[in-house]
RNA sequence: GGAUGUUUAGCUCAGCUGGGAGAGCAUCGCCUUUACACGGCGGAGGUCGUAGGUUCGAGCCCUAUAACAUCCACCA
């Protein structure tokens, strides 16, 4: 038997260990309709937070929904090697003992990072536990796995023999700090506050200057020429003469390019071709070389002369800019906010710079894309807009770099030969493999994350998963990865399985602390999930993440709402216990139609519409909706109404009544924990255990259906008055200060006296009355308007208290009637309004007036 | 510089194709009624950011505008 409280540490003791021994998590039924999903893989690199809890979660809540639906589900577990965060890590954790990566080399590396990844996979797969994440353990991935790395090294190779990956000699953003190329999106761009500094640079032959500012100083040993707009009436005398870079004291070349915006800083730019994608551009259009001046750590290298070499880059801006204010070439420094890159990793200033990197040609994968997306290959965001974000990325997106100079990830299948130096690309390895050396660099994370929807089904194999699951159903993410991760998956999916990789893919937002600040280690105000589910169960955190939130906006994490949430679930906890406590054990309780009455009728009629509500937004994946509806349904229609009077029924002698009562509130019982069990797998569980006459587990129950024939409006109407009679007199009551419990008289007119007559034992219960009489007519006190019948509550209350009450109804009719007149008088509006609508009104009108009228005469008895 | 989102009760947020403003928490009052005080019952609380427009009718549609948030972008 339930105890008194839902205690959620009992309630989740063993029960997951259970579901998983018994393979309910796995596929079986090869004759259901198929559904799939993957899990975004988290990256190995450290615990769960409640961003993974959330969106785990609502795969979960599908996953489960979607089976009791009869789907044979498919839903794949796996994990990310996180190249650059990984290698990060365990780089600094090797740091911490005194040993940098190259004191290991390169495979004594890749163990510790495998221990490392073996670590935190257990970590992870303990937090997929306690969350209750029905994943297909049997069918777990790992980015780097050899399956995985079978499939990379395939789609690069296609690629490469497509034209579509190439190796070239580009600007690309280069972290000093990990010593590698990112790819765009890695590179976080902020407005920090800078210093512009105006130099003098003397025109060669005359004693004038050119002025020119730049924000980097320290890129001037890279400098080719300095750049003016052809079209900038100061300056295009000059182009063709030369000055002399304050700097180096070297000459340059002064030349005229359109790129040069006449109206920004001095109209006279610096050009550092190796250092600037622009100025890399116009050296390109005027021949001039390109000169690297710095070294993969940001230091300077030996072309910046004696003085400089190997000083940080801001050391070295440092003292460049006193050496030529000493020279008196300075002439201010400004103080200015622009836009500074920073890798996401290591949070550094990212390098522009000159390197040999491999890149993804983007434009006819993102064109194929885009396409695609007018075809029956689509992909369906939830919500939509989401889908112009995609789209509008794909539009300009420029190729991808995706070469890492890491060791953690996937090396590049590229072979040099030794002596020619001849480079082939090939998916196995040479088989004169000591003639060649293979390219050191890795792929970008996200290079193998892109063919997770089908990389775990196999292919580039032709599996019978990857034929059965692929393409999946629906891909949950947040909104942060649609460019990192989502696109990338479309466009990769598209190119190489000729389908969208998903139909569906739901993104929702981020969650954020109590006071919407974004999570963050160096505020210290992450929550751990495990503290939560500590303190208030892992049902009530799983119900909090889906169901106070909104389609694709962020939520914040409430205390409050999650103990709201736990009493919710005690709530439901509560109403199983009493149902229980009056079943007689392994009791066989079938309703029977015949015996239903008015009540019974009404909560069927309730439920079946509640059911239809949850179902359609199940479906539509509206998960806040879909619990609303069933909320409403156990707090108001059920636990409120029906089970309070309920216990009228129950203490009857009629045998058969009561036991139909019993069946009927089991069956509510039971529907409202198959609904909720998804967002709860525990308590619904534990609950469902008890029920009489169950199955092994709730996991193996199918959703409840809608019957349609037991809506019944009738009966509904008869018990809302019902309910509104009580609540009449519970509000009467406080309003004369009398206590719940004190017993009162009713008097009733109605010309539907057997119908009344069946609510009259409720109606007493309810509202403690020690008598109710119908009559003819009442003498005094204030009648009440029903639809099945006039109410008046006899007391002994003056007179002018009871006129103050009548007219107080009296007034609220009056504006009820004139705002009905108002509306039906429009012509317009009996013009224009639709039919159904008008008459609505004409009739709510009607009863209005007729209800005034009756309180008039009895104001006027008075 | 572009783009998107948000703005509704004290707080956090719902409000579905335009047809009488809702929930949770907080607050006030009453109640230990045998499922639940992690409770029940009954209240109070809103010019729906601002200004126009469309419409018989606008929280919802359109146009401006403000504030906040987020994303994208190579201005030296």
């Amino acid at each position: 038997m339930l105890s008194k409280h839902y205690d959620h540490h009992e309630v989740e003791k063993g029960k997951y260990d259970e579901w998983k021994k018994r393979g309910y998590f796995g596929t079986k039924d090869l004759t259901k309709t198929k559904f799939s999903m993957v899990i975004p893989p988290p990256n190995v690199t450290g615990k769960l937070h409640l961003g993974h809890a959330w969106n785990t979660t609502i795969q979960d809540i599908i996953a489960r929904y979607k089976r009791a639906k009869g789907y044979d589900v498919l839903w794949v577990p796996g994990m990310d090697h996180a190249g650059i965060a990984t290698q990060a890590k365990v780089e600094e954790r090797l740091r911490k003992e005194g040993i940098s990566r190259y004191d290991l080399g390169r495979e004594k590396f890749l163990e510790k990072a495998y221990e490392w990844k073996k670590e935190y996979s257990e970590t992870i797969h303990d937090q997929w536990k306690m969350m209750g994440l029905s994943l297909d353990y049997n069918r777990e991935r790992f980015t780097l796995d050899e399956g995985l790395n079978k499939a990379v090294r395939h789609v690069f190779c296609e690629l490469y023999k497509k034209g579509l990956i190439y190796r070239g000699e580009k600007i690309i953003n280069w972290d000093p700090v990990l010593k590698t190329a990112l790819s765009n999106i890695e590179v976080i761009h902020s407005d920090d506050q800078g210093k512009f500094y105006y130099f003098k640079y003397q025109i060669v032959g005359t004693s004038r200057f050119l002025e020119v500012a730049t924000t980097r100083p320290e890129t001037m040993f890279g400098d080719v020429c300095v750049v003016v707009n052809p079209r900038d009436e100061r300056y295009k005398d000059l182009i063709g003469k030369k000055v002399i870079n304050p700097a180096n004291h070297e000459e340059l070349p002064i030349i005229g390019d359109e790129y040069v915006d006449i109206e920004f800083g001095t109209g006279a730019m610096k050009c550092t071709p190796a250092h600037d994608p622009n100025d890399f551009e116009i050296a390109k259009r005027h021949h001039l070389p390109h000169p690297i001046c710095m070294n993969e750590d940001a230091t300077m290298n030996d072309l910046c002369g004696e003085k400089y070499v190997g000083l940080d880059r801001y050391e070295c801006r440092d003292k460049l800019v006193a050496a030529i204010e000493k020279e008196g070439n300075l002439i201010k420094i400004e103080n200015i906010v622009h836009p500074v890159g920073h890798s996401e990793r290591s949070k550094c200033v990212v390098e522009p710079y000159l390197s040999k990197q491999w890149f993804v040609k983007m434009k006819p994968l993102a064109m194929q894309a885009l396409e695609a997306q007018k075809s029956e290959n689509r992909v369906d965001f939830i919500p939509e807009r989401f889908e112009k974000i995609f789209t509008n990325w794909m539009k300009d997106c420029e190729d991808w770099c995706i070469s890492r100079q890491l060791w953690w990830g996937h090396r590049i299948p590229a072979y040099y030969h030794k002596t020619t130096g001849e480079m082939i690309v090939c998916e196995e390895p040479p088989k004169d493999l000591e003639n060649y050396i293979q390219d050191e660099d890795v792929l970008d994370t996200w290079f193998s994350s892109a063919l997770w929807p089908f990389s775990t089904l196999g292919w580039p194999e032709k599996t019978e998963d990857l034929k059965r699951y692929y393409p999946l159903d629906v891909l949950v993410t947040a909104y942060d990865i649609i460019f990192f991760w989502v696109s990338r998956m479309i466009f990769q999916g598209l190119e190489f399985t000729d389908t969208h990789p998903f139909k569906k893919v739901l993104i929702h937002g981020l969650i954020r602390d109590e006071q919407g600040r974004k999570m963050s280690k160096s505020l210290g105000n992450g929550i751990d999930p495990i503290d939560v589910i500590e303190k208030y169960g892992v049902d009530a955190l799983r119900y909090f993440l889906t169901t106070s939130t909104s389609p694709g906006l962020d939520t914040r994490y409430s205390d409050i709402k999650l103990q709201s949430a736990s009493n919710y679930l005690n709530k439901i906890w509560n109403a199983a216990r009493f149902i229980l406590l009056n079943l007689e054990k392994e009791e066989k309780l079938d309703i029977d139609d015949s015996k239903l009455d008015v009540l019974d009728r009404f909560i069927l009629s309730r439920l079946n519409k509640c059911v239809e509500n949850v179902t359609l937004n199940m479906d539509k994946y509206d998960f806040a909706n879909a619990s609303t509806h069933l909320y409403n349904f156990v707090y108001d229609d059920f636990t409120s109404w029906y089970l309070e009077l309920a216990k009228v029924k129950l203490n009857t002698a009629d045998v058969e009544s009561v036991r139909n009562t019993k069946a009927v509130l089991l069956k509510v019982l039971k529907d409202i924990v198959i609904l909720i069990y998804p967002y709860v797998p525990f308590i619904a569980e534990e609950i469902y255990q008890q029920l009489p006459h169950h199955l092994e587990s709730i996991m193996l129950e199918t959703y409840p259906e809608v019957s349609k024939e037991r809506y019944d409006e009738k009966s509904e109407m008869i018990v809302l008055d019902l309910i509104k009679m009580i609540k009449d007199v519970r509000s009467y009551k406080v309003d004369c200060k009398l206590a719940p419990n004190a017993p009162i008289e009713l008097e009733i007119i109605t010309n539907q006296r057997p119908l009344v007559e069946i609510l009259l034992p409720f109606l007493k219960r309810m509202t403690f009355a020690s008598k109710i009489n119908f009559v003819n007519e009442f003498k005094d006190g204030n009648p009440r308007v029903y639809q099945l019948a006039t109410m008046v509550i006899k007391d002994n209350v003056d007179k002018e208290k009871l006129l103050a009450t009548l007219n107080a109804e009296i007034e609220r009719l009056e504006q009820e009637v004139a705002r009905g007149e108002k509306m039906l008088s429009n012509e317009n509006f009996i013009a224009k309004a639709p039919k159904e609508k008008v008459a609505l009104e004409q009739k709510k009108l009607a009863d209005y007036k007729k209800q005034l009228q009756e309180y008039r005469d009895k104001k006027n008895n008075l």
